[in-house]
DNA sequence: CTAGTTGCAAAGAGTTTGCATGGCG
DNA sequence: CGCCATGCAAACTCTTTGCAACTAG
């Protein structure tokens, strides 16, 4: 029952890079096509969504869809450093953001009291409006 | 710029009589395109879709998507007298339920102070566990 | 009559899988 | 050399759209 090899390939390891370079911003499977086709290095959607759904197993990243956007897909978004922290995600443009921030306990100890719910803050998602999309109503 | 007449049909009325019917439940396309068959009184795909899409516009369904669930697909629960409340969804057994509780008004006043986001709880949804699946483990 | 609705089939988008090839260890 | 990874293309799922036929008002 060991778990499998890991092999270092060029094509992962790219991803992994991509992944660290864009840790802040939210990633699909098609951006990072994209990015490694203009970098004439083009690598095989199959692949990346493979390497995507890995590291989503492996917690490294949080799995998100949206919708109201138009051909919304699933999009990613590294946890490196954010693990515990819940999202908010602006239904006008779409922008996903960490929520890094002590309340997320009291909301934790809230829904464990009151309503028996184990929450997985990593995993919520609030929607609403972002500051930005606020201010330009 | 009146909006348009709406026509009583059959279909319309089945499916609002069916998401009266599961208003406790949630509800996707093939469900209720299964339901109507086994009834023989099947009803197009297309039409399930214009509708489910035409009462979440009007806020009477609100739309989720929940991923680890195998060919996750839209799940819609309908929102007749539970406005404004936000939603706990279940990661184990996919169980999507109301939180009716005055907490949210404490989140959504920290997220609007604290943080400049205007939630939208209708849409919100907490994952974790739920007490069913947490006695379970 | 006329505008909205339906159902079919086809198109679309995103994702997953089968399989032969290729490369890490 | 063996196992895993890759890339292509095909398959799949869910959803949306075009269009001709239909129907409520």
């Amino acid at each position: 029952m060991s778990k499998p090899t890991i092999y270092k390939t060029k094509q992962r390891e790219a991803i992994l890079n991509y992944i660290e370079k864009n840790k802040e911003n939210m990633i699909t499977a098609r951006k990072i096509y994209d990015s490694f086709l203009s970098l004439n290095n083009p690598i095989g959607m199959a692949t990346i969504y493979r390497r995507l759904e890995e590291l989503t197993e492996q917690g490294l990243l949080s799995k998100h869809n949206i919708e109201g956007i138009p051909g919304a897909c699933y999009r990613y978004k590294s946890d490196k450093e954010t693990e515990g922290y819940a999202h908010l995600m602006c239904e006008d443009c779409g922008n996903l953001t960490d929520l890094d921030c002590d309340f997320i306990k009291s909301i934790n100890s809230h829904l464990l009291k009151e309503h028996r719910f184990g929450l997985n803050p990593h995993k919520t998602v609030f929607y609403g409006t972002c500051r930005e999309c606020m201010g330009e109503k």
